[in-house]
DNA sequence: AATAACTGTAATCACATTGGCGACGGTATG
DNA sequence: CATACCGTCGCCAATGTGATTACAGTTATT
């Protein structure tokens, strides 16, 4: 592997429909040990992942006895970019971010190269665009109820 | 940085560029030192990455005193894809390989998932093939010759 | 009020990847 | 033969990810 495994943006995915589907179907707030069990990872490293999402208005948290987590806004307009964009919106896809180079060749190489970033970058968002989460409820045979956030 | 610098691609990059401009104007084949030096990074390191090159035949390579390194096709027909193919074909664009949920919401998520990292890759390298190393030698308004490997 | 069940956050650890660095062998030039 | 390269190995430091533990704060329940 040259990338590290970033799990965070498959595990927020994941918890959304879970919450998206499970938490609106039975009506109640889900625990991160529930989330964390259904994805495989550890409940704190849920919070983690979460804690920008809550910020970005995606889902929210009740703390104390019966806390947990709803899903903050429609699941149909919870595109993936918008799930990207919070985890991930600033690093770069191509993952260059060379050694500026000192001689002439290397500086306008760069540049191109910077441009060229921007352009993979929207072109990745695009496709992610393309796919809410309601739509990966529906995708994944998940009978969920449909609509804005209690 | 959730994405560990990865140089490879923007050095290699550059290493081509600098063979499709100075190397061919200047008629000769040209080390490991000078390049790194170019790029501002290790001689090793270029070595490391111009190996894979070689084996794709983007360069080739001349053992021994007044050795060194030569572009190995014509630059028009160099595009960034064939480069990003050979240095992170297999490396997945979202990292995801996230860690196979055991319930069945995480089963179908983690399908979709794959299916959406394909087309990401594919949006990436089709962005990538529109540019050619020999575009990259204008655009960065150094001369060069232009033409097949001599 | 006391307890239990949660979130929220910090600290620490193991692990993997990257890239710098040194060493040594192989090979072509002069 | 001496020199100047490539080619590859091994070791090292730095960095990022995620697991784990611990602890403080908040809320429902009894």
């Amino acid at each position: 592997m040259a990338t590290p495994t970033n799990t965070q943006f498959a595990v927020a995915v994941h918890v959304l429909v879970y919450l998206a589907s499970v938490g609106r179907n039975e009506q109640r707030s889900i625990g991160s040990e529930e989330l964390a069990g259904s994805t495989a990872v550890n409940p704190v490293h849920v919070r983690r992942v979460l804690g920008p999402l809550r910020t970005a208005g995606l889902v929210h948290s009740k703390p104390g006895a019966k806390g947990g987590w709803e899903i903050g806004a429609d699941p149909r307009e919870i595109g993936l970019d918008r799930v990207w964009a919070v985890l991930q919106g600033d690093d770069p896809v191509l993952g260059l971010h060379g050694p500026s180079p000192r001689c002439a060749v290397g500086a306008g190489v760069q540049e191109i190269l910077q441009g060229v970033e921007r352009e993979v970058s929207a072109a990745v968002v695009d496709r992610l665009a393309r796919r809410s989460i309601a739509d990966l409820v529906t995708e994944a045979h998940l009978e969920a109820a449909v609509g804005p956030p209690r």
